[in-house]
RNA sequence: GGGAGAUUAGCUCAGCUGGUUCAGAGCAUCUGCCUUACAAGCAGAGGGUCACUGGUUCGAACCCAGUAUCUCCCA
């Protein structure tokens, strides 16, 4: 049988992700003899397809998932999506357009069935994508936020939350789109750097309310407010006739003789007031800042504070409106256009500077954001809040890393309440029926509102055409909120087997961005609902950023599709790729040489496979590598327990490194050059069946991380029974062995003698192969009698002997205290080699002085505890017996 | 403007309560090798004033203060 010589992973990666869900190793159900252990996705957008973020994200959860599943836990990964009210409604009337139909022309049912039909067509495209990265989740659980099942909790809760009073409505400055008609959440918004303009307009002051004039403000170095004026900055001019008020800092001394005085807005000629505030920053503008409530968060937020009226100038379609007395009907920027000329024409218009500036513009429609007050709903968030808070304060929920506690801590202190209602129609929409008389009732369902509503109302007469449901729907959180919850029917059913025995989950991995949007809010979903955490762990990881550190982003184009990647490098390669450079919540600096590098690692693995194939067994041959197959198992030991501890820290980097150097240095570069037989020649049955055992653990090792080339290995390397899978292998357990640092150690000192000799053959250009001597000077001959054999087909030596002083003709070096001489007949440059060994003996000598000035510093042998102290003597003596060494060297020269 | 975090080799990062081998890894670099498992490879080597300035200490990458630069969050 002949093997290919390199790995090829497209042959076999979609036969073992079938066989996999063929077995059923995916599936998880309750089982109380098994330990439980859950994991939900962070529910991808319908609508999207897979991306970096989402493999490194899914990569993660998979490995967490599959070595949980080796563990022997009852393995429960529960894929979805979800419905992404915005980015799908966006999509959908993007699609609609394109044949031609707007969506204003459409009822509600019609477009939600135009919605449905795209779903069901596209959606959950990203889920199959999954596949192709390996990911283990039970796909039999697979949800979507807006199904029947998850649309009835999200309306129990809303429901039930209304009861107990957190639900109400109010009004809100929101990011409003006025192409899009509706209301974004501040993700949807993208700033967007302009130069704009400044517009310094003069607002004349009313002569009559300004106060008495005292000694110290008559001076005339109020150069803003001469001839009675007071000269205010603005960049939306048009929005002067919703001025209700000029705000100035109180400890500005050049407007100190208007405090209390009014002044007139320009064409408009209302009056308004000079109010004090020192939000006001002095610097900025003129320092006189204009008031519009209505159409700024921070003026609506001062005018909340001084008790101002508020007038809304604005359409939802961004023109205005009669309450802007001037311009009605005209769009806005035309407005704008047109109050500059006339403020110009009147006199008003002092200056115009040009200042860089941020505009926030939609993410979908590209429309400049209008800050508008609306009626909206509000989840308090006050009473949720601090038990969420503290379930992470003391780390009953811990995020990884923990830096993100801060975060946290900061956000939930000044938690403001949720705003919960979206203008749109893709989504659940909010059950709140009103009634002729304006007021409204809340419930499950409209036959259920009417009862309600024939109640609160006192008219029986009342009918179901009498009410009329809230016309926006639920943001997307609100229903993405219950879902470690909702996956496991938990509000429908809340005492059912899967609930109570997968809730809560273990770990969650998700993006920072979403710690609060989505974290959090699980957190109080999940104690007000079910009293428990909704996971122990949070795994936060980093943005998915090109080589030279800018996001990854489709306009951008500099990121590479996924399956391209998949189908070029293999899902394997990409795994560990994305996991070489991924330290928690660290941005992963994507370089497609780190999948390369997860490539040839699979390449690696493939060839150690190759050649212990290509072994033939020679049954009468005695046992001849127990050194070597002593130290790999001793080394494989402290391996594992290493890579346990990364898990539990959940340094997934450093655990897949160490599976790397294991695999590749420890395995293939060490250990199999030790018992690998010469060319054609047998090795004996011990080594053998010890060798293969060794790759069959490095595959359970490696499964979570590399699940395809492991599985494939596996089958390959010995006949399997039908269920016995790499997937469902036990874990190898750590079992600390007696003496293993012992065996470590030698073999380390045996492979530094060993690494001595090739820097000998390096230096010296002589072939890794041409037959060499080595003499030793040493106190430990033991330690060349035990490893004779290692080191000398490590180091192709034909003998090793151990002398009193250097051979003559020899090239030196020193290992372990002991010195070490590869004689060398006619090629030795004598002045060389007495150059090199004195730049070491002076290196030796220094070294020693360092430590002979620490023991001598009184102090420090007071202070230092003994265990410091004894390491330091032993320094100090290995140093002179180098010297020593080195010495005795030269003079032999 | 307020808050949090960071700054260690060319790059990406480790470095646990200050003291093991005068600071580690992977990648990249350099040198030599197509040595019958693997050139997607083998062997070897070089590379750091731990951002800067002070301080505490017998001893600082690590603790403290200040400075600079960067990132993120909130406004």
């Amino acid at each position: 049988m002949s093997i290919a010589k390199t790995y090829t992973p497209a042959d076999v990666e979609a036969k073992w992700y079938q066989r996999w869900q063929e077995q059923g190793f995916f599936k998880a159900k309750a089982n109380p003899r098994k330990q439980p252990y859950s994991v939900v996705i962070p529910p991808p957008n319908v609508t999207g397809v897979l991306h970096m973020g989402h493999m490194l994200n899914n990569t993660i959860q998979d490995v967490l998932v599959r070595r949980a599943r080796m563990q022997g836990k009852e393995a429960c990964w529960v894929p979805g999506t979800d419905h992404a009210s915005i980015a799908t409604e966006a999509k959908v009337v993007a699609l609609l357009k394109e044949k031609g139909i707007d969506k204003k022309d459409l009822t509600r049912e019609q477009f939600l069935a135009h919605a449905w039909e795209w779903k069901e067509k596209y959606g959950g495209i990203i889920l199959e994508q999954l596949k192709k990265l390996g990911a283990s989740c039970d796909w039999d659980r697979t949800r979507f936020t807006m199904e029947p099942e998850l649309t009835d909790a999200v309306l129990r809760v809303f429901v039930d939350l209304h009861q107990k009073g957190l639900i109400y409505r109010g009004i809100r400055m929101v990011n409003w789109d006025p192409q899009g008609g509706t209301a974004l959440s501040d993700e949807e918004v993208i700033p967007k750097d302009t130069m704009a303009k400044m517009y310094h307009l003069r607002y004349e002051v009313v002569s009559d309310s300004l106060p008495v004039v005292s000694e110290q403000n008559n001076t005339d170095n109020q150069q803003l407010t001469t001839n009675n004026y007071l000269t205010v900055a603005t960049s939306r001019p048009e929005t002067i006739m919703a001025d209700v008020a000029v705000a100035v800092n109180p400890n500005d001394p050049r407007y100190t003789h208007l405090h209390g005085a009014k002044v007139r807005i320009p064409l408009l000629g209302r009056e308004i007031p000079v109010i004090l505030d020192e939000y006001v920053s002095i610097d900025f503008g003129t320092g006189a800042l204009k008031v519009t409530p209505a159409h700024d968060l921070n003026d609506y937020e001062l005018g909340l504070k001084h008790n101002l009226p508020v007038i809304d100038i604005l359409n939802n379609d961004g023109t205005l409106n009669e309450k802007a007395v001037l311009y009605v009907g005209q769009d806005r920027f035309a407005a704008r256009r047109t109050i500059v000329k006339d403020l110009e024409a009147a006199g008003h218009l002092d200056k115009v500077e040009e200042y860089a500036s941020i505009v926030q513009t939609s993410e979908r429609t590209g429309a400049v954001i209008e800050p508008r007050l609306s009626l909206q709903w509000f989840l308090k968030m006050e009473h949720l809040a601090k038990p969420a808070l503290a379930a992470v304060e003391s780390d009953e929920i811990r995020l990884h890393p923990p830096k993100f506690k801060n975060m946290y801590r900061v956000w939930m202190e000044n938690v403001r309440d949720w705003c919960i209602s979206r203008q749109l129609w893709w989504g659940q929409r909010i059950p709140a029926y009103y009634l002729p008389d304006g007021t409204f009732v809340v419930a499950l369902s409209a036959d259920e509102a009417l009862l309600l509503a024939r109640e609160q109302s006192g008219n029986a007469e009342l009918q179901l055409t009498d009410l009329r449901q809230d016309e926006d729907v639920l943001d997307t959180w609100f229903s993405s909120w219950l879902w470690p919850i909702s996956v496991f029917d938990g509000f429908k059913d809340p005492d059912n087997a899967d609930v109570n025995y997968f809730y809560p989950t273990n770990d969650l991995v998700t993006a920072p961005e979403i710690l609060f949007f989505w974290v959090a809010r699980m957190i109080m979903a999940g104690l007000e609902y079910r009293k428990q955490v909704p996971f122990r762990n949070v795994y936060l990881t980093g943005i998915v950023r090109d080589a030279q550190g800018r996001k990854m982003s489709k306009s951008l184009g500099n990121s590479p599709d996924p399956l391209d990647l998949i189908a070029q490098y293999g899902a394997d390669g990409v795994r560990a790729g994305m996991l070489f450079s991924s330290p928690a919540g660290n941005d992963l600096m994507f370089d497609i040489k780190l999948v390369e590098q997860g490539r040839n690692f699979t390449n690696k693995l493939w060839n150690a496979f190759r050649l212990t194939q290509g072994w033939e067994v020679d049954a009468t041959l005695p046992f001849a590598n127990e050194k070597a197959v002593a130290w790999f198992a001793a080394k494989l030991q402290a391996a594992q327990q290493e890579l346990d501890e990364h898990f539990d820290k959940f340094r997934m980097s450093d655990a897949l490194m160490t599976v790397y150097k294991l695999v590749w240095d420890d395995f293939c570069s060490f250990y199999l050059e030790m018992v690998k037989p010469a060319y054609q020649a047998p090795i004996d049955a011990e080594t053998l069946r010890h060798t293969t055992g060794f790759l069959e653990t490095l595959l359970k090792l490696l499964h979570p991380f590399m699940p395809f080339i492991t599985e494939e290995i596996w089958h390959e390397l010995t006949q399997r029974g039908p269920k016995e899978y790499v997937c469902v292998a036990a874990w190898p357990k750590a079992q600390p062995a007696a003496g293993a640092a012992d065996l470590i150690a030698r073999m380390a000192k045996a492979l530094d003698i060993v690494a001595g000799v090739r820097n000998v053959r390096n230096q010296k250009g002589l072939g890794p192969n041409k037959p060499l001597t080595l003499a030793a000077k040493t106190d430990d001959a033991a330690l060349l009698q035990d490893y004779d054999g290692v080191i000398r087909k490590l180091a192709a030596l034909t003998e090793i002997t151990v002398v009193d002083a250097a051979p003559a003709a020899s090239v030196g070096f020193v290992s372990g205290g002991a010195e070490f001489f590869v004689p060398l007949e006619g090629q030795i440059d004598l002045g060389a080699e007495k150059e090199r060994l004195e730049k070491e003996v002076g290196y030796a000598r220094g070294f020693r002085d360092s430590v002979l000035k620490k023991l001598s510093n009184e102090k420090f042998v007071a202070n230092a505890k003994p265990d410091v102290l004894e390491r330091e003597r032993q320094k100090l003596a290995d140093a002179e017996a180098k010297i020593t060494a080195l010495e005795q060297g030269l003079a032999a020269l």
